[in-house]
DNA sequence: CCATCTTTGTGCACGCGTTCACAAAGACAT
DNA sequence: ATGTCTTTGTGAACGCGTGCACAAAGATGG
């Protein structure tokens, strides 16, 4: 999964475990999908498999809720879907920007999801004035220079940057400075902030390495490779003392500043 | 972040712990960053700030590695850049298919991220007619009648899928019939796959949700709001039998089918 | 009203991951 | 060569998350 929490040591709110929050929105859309279909009530077992979880862990993040279920039937599916929105706040309207408009941002402009559920996408904000007034998605373009009014005016709580690299931790700082307390970062950065301040990130360039990780372990099963790859680099681990500071020269032929490379992929 | 594992256990090959790989690729970035600064040399503790992780966490993630670090000094960068990628498996060459080519497909496929690392589009598949031959990100889109030769014939291994939800498992399922054994999956739902097939997942709405999760907290420090929220759904938990099975119709306006909401938001 | 059967809710044990704290290793100075 | 100082590598403890397995709760049928 590309999600990575950050740092935050998860808060624990009302007891409620991270772990279990972050299933509840999975266990939501599979009740939702059963509303539709009209289904009135669902087994624990049911509604795991549904979601691919363990039937288990799915009745115990269900009683850090309450006791929601009736035995020898299941869950009402109605008022299970009310209460993890409710508990999830999706009870509520939740105004999000985007910022950083290039071929990330307008796509997840594009996404109609927003507003399916509880989230509505109050600005879409860009550096370029180029982009500024034109409509993406239905959305004018806003110039950043406005983000402090934008986010003051709707009252933002939570923002999306998809901005390049380089300039994420500048956007991220004055997000938090205007009110910002949440954030979704899908530049590839370590974002610091404040105490008080969520940072989700979705990185898919760390995902794909982790399932290079995986690929290239399914396929090389062939042992005896760890001594020496042939192709070596250069440098052995320990022989080099702290005085030999002359550097050779950055190895093969990385390119520019890492700083601005566009944003999800780069590194 | 946005990245969910999936319900495979991790595998946990040679020994080396999951959260440790995905780690990997956090510390791989930071270092290339200082390698392009021609700093020969790190410590644990100025490293792990800029991965943004505790540096015991980081010396003991290397452990597992080996022993790459010299004590009184630090670590070499190029040569821990070496080892990480090596490990990583980004030494060679992956090819990657990306199904769906829409708004998000598109985009993925324009971030020049995939060559720089080891990734290398190899094709992008879309089920749309219209689509076929116009090229996107210069590589021309290929229809999914071709998916399985596609596969076969550039040895893929690693399937994207940027599709609606509602084909995605089927997708799925034919990437991993044509020989696919890992997948990052952006549509918004659970996919079931073989043993020693690999599912990672990207999903904004979930990470927006726990984001509104703690969001919530934070703004309502009120008590006293857990017993009927006034604007109650309806049907209170343990007071329906099993014959009561007599539906009073769907709820609020939910509109269309699951299935095909676009991709990464729906639900 | 009682017996049976289904399904929830949870006590308990286990394993992974994180963190602390320190001994060992090596660089550097004299 | 010896001593000091820095930084790694890791043993050990702790806490969280997971899964098992079962008792309690309630529905259903006679």
């Amino acid at each position: 999964m590309a999600t990575g929490r950050t740092h935050r040591p998860a808060t624990r709110s009302r007891g409620i475990p991270e772990a279990t929050v972050a299933r509840l929105p999975l266990y939501l859309r599979a009740l939702t999908a059963l509303s539709e279909r009209s289904v009135p009530t669902v087994s624990s077992e049911e509604l795991a498999a549904a979601a691919g979880v363990n039937s288990a862990k799915l009745r115990k993040d269900f009683s850090y809720l309450g006791s929601y279920g009736t035995r020898g039937v299941g869950y009402d599916v109605e008022y299970l879907v009310y209460q993890i929105s409710r508990e999830l706040g999706l009870t509520q309207d939740w105004p999000v920007v985007i910022v950083g408009i290039g071929n990330l941002g307008a796509a997840l402009a594009g996404y109609g999801g927003f507003a399916s559920r509880g989230f509505r996408v109050a600005a879409l904000i860009d550096a370029d004035p180029a982009m500024t007034g034109r409509p993406v998605a239905g959305i004018p373009v806003q110039h950043s220079d406005d983000l402090e009014k934008i986010i003051a005016e709707d009252g933002v709580s939570i923002g999306v940057i998809a901005t390049p690299a380089g300039v994420a931790q500048a956007v991220c700082d004055r997000l938090v400075a205007a009110g910002v307390t949440s954030i979704l970062n899908f530049a590839p950065t370590v974002l610091s902030v404040p105490d008080g301040v969520d940072v989700r990130k979705v990185d898919l360039s760390i995902e794909l390495q982790i399932l290079a990780f995986h690929e290239q372990r399914k396929a090389g099963e062939e042992p005896g490779e760890e001594t020496a790859p042939a192709a070596a680099p250069a440098a052995p681990p320990a022989a080099r003392t702290a005085t030999d500071r002359a550097r050779a020269g950055v190895e093969g032929g990385r390119k520019g500043p890492d700083g601005d490379a566009p944003a999800v992929m780069p590194a």
